[in-house]
DNA sequence: CTGAAAGCGCTAACAT
DNA sequence: ATGTTAGCGCTTTCAG
């Protein structure tokens, strides 16, 4: 089952390599009769060019690599839907690599994919979402991207402008806290997110700001960090509704901390929005599968996979590109904050 | 910005590329003191080697395909999570390949993979999923397996005897008939699946053959084929209730089509378990998270990928390996059949 | 329109 | 313990 090789096509056609080449590529003109012959036993033979052995010369591999923190949870594979389509199209392949949020994997990762030549990447959460990254690892995102076009999406480097790519997620958390105070909630809590993480900061500095703006003063023990689970959701909620005086909305980090609010505020027995309204952040296909239904803010998690790719095409083909392509989110209101 | 390689390091440290490669690989001894010379070297030039080039020679990537329908249904993620930790920690790296469930994609990746050398592939969902595969496109995942090791996760090519890992949906949806009957239901139905595809043949065999042995026997008429989706399994369950006879319990194809099943009883005004008890597949973290609780199968989704990944290794490393390895599943009962 | 030959960056015999 | 050399399979000048 020996492979063949071009050399054994250039061989059996009485041809040379380069022609062979040629016609595989579309790279010059090659005269109709021996193309065909050319065409014909690679067909035959079924025929696949070594593709290591290309991108060996040609300094290109097709393949990029896409770093994210949790498969698991529906955001991301949302954005994939995204990205792949565009990536398929354009004929790349990509490398998922889940880091768990974890430095290390993500360090590791990283030196992987430069070993492995990907022509780009796409990197998402971790250190990128972290308020305080640790220069070094800046550093090492930094440097490779001198040798590796690199887009971030939804996160930053602060203080080294790598192309970003994000939703306005700030917008979004204003619109969350404005649709609350529209119904009327006065007394509004937010829950879920690890302080550390720009996701939740900039979250919750437009809920504080916004409260402001309506003349209500945000208050602390309303606010409530944790990470991003629907446990963690859970338990903040159900600690939440045991104070005497507690909130009747809760803003929630993301859909999965919601769907712990919700067990939670069910649990005690409330009724949902009528005794506490829950939003969430993301809209992940959970948000329309749950009962109630979750008022959410969708992140356009596919038009921001789309765009990625795109801004890192262009970076790839030495393209000049916007330093930060920002994408609006929608508020998608839903029964969890009004009744149907 | 020039790339660094070998060559580079080895005249800087006036050793010869090989010795470079030794300290690299450590495929040969090599003198305490050179070795630290190009270790330094290769510190200071933060110098990786082209795994590209590395590969071509050693006709091994440490890259693997892994192709499944769709990552926006959970149960696919998690099988990831699985086989991400395998495959990292043997220093594996995989491309996802998101075919839809179409089968030109599918064999467009099947090429593509081919082409980029990968030393195996995890094939789920699509093809081997069909009742009624069509031989040309059995052919070529055969044919593909004569030069790269493929596994088959959860499915089959009828034969063509392919390693398999699987779990096994028949117990499991025996089980699931079982718990319905021991709770006193006598009138059950099974909705959602596509009827060409051998999870849900296979889940409404086990179903049938177990309320026969009981006694019961199965109507047709409660038994209703769509898809996967949350969409269908509201769909077809609305429909089922609004039958003058209807069943007291419901037996969902996978867990998406059974939160479109409880959407569609509340919706009808009925309370779960109580009017109507609904059963899932798969234990998606969906399952836990809906109100109610769904009971479910879990597919032991984490260690099938495992599985997957160290048969995958074994044909590899050319060693010999099961013709198919069954993982048992697991019935988790919830609020969805049993009041709490 | 076609071919010869060099080279991509690395590993692996085969010496020494 | 180290170096020489020949590939791996392809693309790409450079010459016809």
């Amino acid at each position: 089952m020996k492979r063949v090789t071009v050399y054994d096509i250039a061989k059996e056609a009485k041809v040379s390599v380069t022609t062979v080449s040629r016609v595989l590529n579309g790279t010059a003109p090659v005269k109709h009769s021996t193309r065909k012959k050319i065409t014909e036993l690679i067909e035959k033979y079924q025929f696949q060019p070594n593709a290591l052995a290309r991108s060996l010369t040609k300094k290109e591999t097709k393949m990029i690599g896409i770093i994210l923190p949790d498969i698991t949870n529906p955001f991301f594979p949302e954005v994939f839907t995204g990205v792949e389509n565009a990536l398929a199209e354009a004929g790349y392949t990509f490398f998922l690599c889940t880091t768990g949020g974890n430095d290390e994997r993500e360090s590791a990762y990283l030196g992987l994919l430069r070993e492995k030549q990907v022509d780009g990447i796409i990197f998402m959460g971790g250190r990128i979402n972290s308020v305080e990254c640790p220069p070094v690892l800046a550093e090492e995102v930094v440097n490779l991207s001198k040798h590796i076009p690199i887009v971030l999406v939804n996160g930053t480097l602060p203080g080294n402008p790598l192309p970003r790519v994000k939703t306005d997620e700030y917008v979004g958390a204003e619109m969350v806290t404005e649709h609350l105070i529209e119904l009327g909630h006065r007394k509004i809590g937010f829950i879920g997110g690890m302080e550390e993480t720009t996701t939740t900061v900039e979250k919750v500095a437009a809920f504080e700001s916004t409260l402001k703006k309506h003349g209500i003063s945000p208050r602390k023990d309303w606010i409530r960090y944790g990470d991003f689970s629907v446990a963690c959701g859970r338990k903040l909620m159900s600690g939440l509704l045991k104070e005497r005086d507690r909130p009747t909305a809760v803003f929630c980090v993301n859909d999965f901390t919601s769907v712990g609010a919700i067990k939670a505020a069910i649990e005690a027995g409330l009724s949902i929005p009528d005794d506490v309204a829950i939003v969430g952040f993301d809209d992940t296909p959970l948000a329309s599968s749950i009962i109630p239904e979750l008022t959410t803010v969708s992140q356009e998690s596919n038009r921001l996979g789309v765009t990625a790719f795109h801004v890192l095409q262009r970076l790839i083909n030495g393209e000049q590109v916007e330093e930060l392509s920002v994408i609006q989110p929608r508020l998608l209101v839903r029964e969890s904050t009004v009744k149907k």
